[in-house]
DNA sequence: TCCCATTTGTCAAGGACATAGACAAATTGC
DNA sequence: GCAATTTGTCTATGTCCTTGACAAATGGGA
């Protein structure tokens, strides 16, 4: 009459954890390495992996051979045992994609953002997830999580977008809440630039380091945080949010309260009213100035290079605040190697310590590969992360 | 012949961990509320606190009554079973406490710093803890561990303090590995402000919430951030190096390059030239100009509000990368009430979502106090913590 | 005063998980 | 074909935790 419900899982726990993450690191493994490897029994080792395979989560790939002594069966994790889907919301488009347990994109697709905002975008979401799994050759049921990329400052808590300009009606719901129900599997929601951060972390520049930034410049500005090795929201939801830096502008004047200090001095706008101001008369986007520049254009070339001036003695002062080893740029503008040459010309004239610039492994993909990160590690957490409980 | 080490020690790690978390966490409870409160079986409690009270660790301490059915014996953390140091090393003074496994004070003196830096001040460490154990009623073998608060910046990996122009000769010797080797037991280096911010997050302002930065201002300036509840060095450890942000003064001046922009702006140096400046003749020390403040010099006031009207702008900054819910202010400078209030007043002139400021509660013992929560820390980790193995 | 409900803490039995070592099976090299 | 090597299972054993029974201790009410 012993009921034995779960008596000491933990243990069971922290074996299986051990064992995937060395099948991981390792890609294609035999029992006895991996029992090499964890410092645990052959037979342990044995017994969970026979678990872990009657559960789906590990498949037989093939055989060693070449060497003495008895062939090894050796194991590798079933990548698509998990499959979660990453989502960039912005302002014209909506980007989206699944992505399995090892992070192989398996399915991607790229659409217009519906003009009406607020639940549009929900079903908008919905019918591609629908599509997308279809394309995967599964069924939305099937997904595990969605990991979705809006602009704004968005409640660490909750999830609620508090503030998202260029999205209209989308502060009106809880985005989160209304989508996880729609769809039936949780939803994380998260600011892109953050994402972007996440994604650079993940596979990209910021791969071999724990102290980085993103700063996103385009029509807006922001900033997502990599410090100690995970990301920083701050007590609202906003750090990273440099529109609101006291530079390229007076911080007392009581206009750059609605767009933000910064934001207003090096936006796309503003690149191109300087432009104007320095008598430009042939550009009307950013991409015509960077052509202009490139075209040798006095004041193409003047616009750039205060803003750049504006931009290097903004990564000045968040070294200052943060010591990162490298900030990664990218937005439209930030993604502009002319602009970046002349930011790395001016930082060393403004910090003493300046850290390193790159431009973003990924463009405009660098947010739903930073979703793609979480998705994946948000998975491993949940399939095989080993927690203790609080008392 | 079965020789049987340690053979499952994690899970009963675990339940220690749980055990003592909970004794921690209620001061005085009994054996039967420990199981309650943890979800674990009485015997497996008895067990536990059994081999904690053989160790030394807990002790029992009365018994419950008044209540129906039989008594119960209370044990609580046997707090003289781990002792540790906290030194805070400055240019002119030196404080050192010892403190238990609680974080109460056993015994604490402050020392004039020997002059000629170096080894000299490894010397002078040394003889402090012995004199520290004796008040303690104990010797300096039994403790565990050194906090060591120093200015400068310091290497993260290495503890090799990289930078510290008011302490001479300690930049060319590895003080953590020095002084470690001297007297036996793990010391910790920390800079003084970061550690200045543990002591708010252990015991101060900053207890409740766990994204907010300390910000030092006399002599020189500093900060330390604690964000998502941990401390942040950067890659360099130079983390809060707010001397450098370029405000106060042209970023591209060579001349902040030295000093600091920021420093150069508003340490004391810089207000009593400002005071000068706006033609004041009564003080030269920042206590001289507070004491002329309070006496109504309107010279007084203009040098004050300057500096107040700089700082807002810098924790603007501050607010816009990092979002913290507060600003602690301390330092010769940061303490007085007259600055902070007119910070206070410039601040939401400058920024839309200003932090709330408020000043240390610790004074001049604020270092001291984060070098005891970090020993506490580390004594508990090091004592009770669980540590999985890193496949 | 005595009995009962209640609470504490130990004892005993049993299950899950881990280890070590023996051993069979499979493979290479001489 | 045989020795050496490697894999993976089997067996025995030990630790840790749980459950339920039970003795001991205590307060309150008849």
């Amino acid at each position: 009459m012993i009921s034995s419900v779960a008596q000491t899982p933990i243990a069971r726990k922290i074996s299986t954890n051990a064992v995937i993450r060395t099948v991981f690191a390792n890609g294609s493994i035999s029992r006895a390495d991996i029992a090499k490897l964890t410092g645990l029994s052959k037979q342990t080792i044995s017994d969970v992996v026979r678990d872990l395979e009657d559960d789906g989560w590990l498949k037989p790939v093939g055989q060693t051979d070449g060497r003495p002594g008895r062939n090894a069966i050796t194991y590798e994790i079933n990548a698509r045992a998990g499959l979660a889907v990453s989502i960039d919301l912005g302002s014209t488009k909506i980007a989206a994609a699944i992505c399995d347990l090892l992070g192989n994109v398996v399915a991607e697709t790229k659409v217009s953002t519906d003009p009406r905002g607020g639940m549009h975008l929900v079903n908008q979401f919905s019918d591609l997830i629908v599509e997308l799994a279809f394309a995967a050759g599964t069924t939305a049921d099937k997904l595990r999580l969605v990991v979705l990329g809006s602009p704004g400052v968005l409640d660490p808590a909750t999830g609620h977008i508090n503030v998202a300009p260029s999205i209209p009606g989308i502060d009106a719901i809880n985005l989160r809440q209304v989508f996880s129900d729609r769809i039936g599997i949780p939803v994380i929601v998260e600011n892109d630039v953050n994402l972007a951060a996440q994604g650079e972390r993940w596979r990209g520049h910021g791969i071999e380091t724990s102290n980085f930034a993103f700063v996103a410049l385009g029509t807006g500005v922001g900033m997502g945080i990599i410090a100690n090795g995970t990301l920083l929201r701050g007590a609202r939801g906003a750090a990273g949010e440099i529109a609101y830096l006291p530079i390229g502008g007076d911080a007392f004047d009581p206009g750059g309260f609605t767009l933000g200090t910064f934001e207003s001095a090096v936006g796309s706008v503003a690149m191109l009213r300087r432009y104007v101001g320095f008598g430009g008369r042939n550009a009307s986007t950013v991409a015509d100035l960077f052509a202009a520049f490139n075209a040798g254009e006095t004041s193409a070339a003047a616009a750039i290079e205060e803003t750049a001036r504006l931009v290097a003695v903004a990564i000045a002062a968040i070294g200052a605040a943060l010591d990162p080893e490298l900030v990664i740029t990218g937005g439209s503008i930030g993604a502009r190697p002319e602009l970046v040459n002349a930011i790395r010309d001016f930082l060393p004239r403004c910090t003493p310590y300046p850290p390193r610039i790159e431009i973003s492994r990924f463009g405009n993909r660098a947010a739903l590969m930073g979703g793609m990160g979480i998705a994946v590690e948000r998975m491993h957490d949940d399939l095989f992360g080993v927690k203790l409980r609080e008392v």
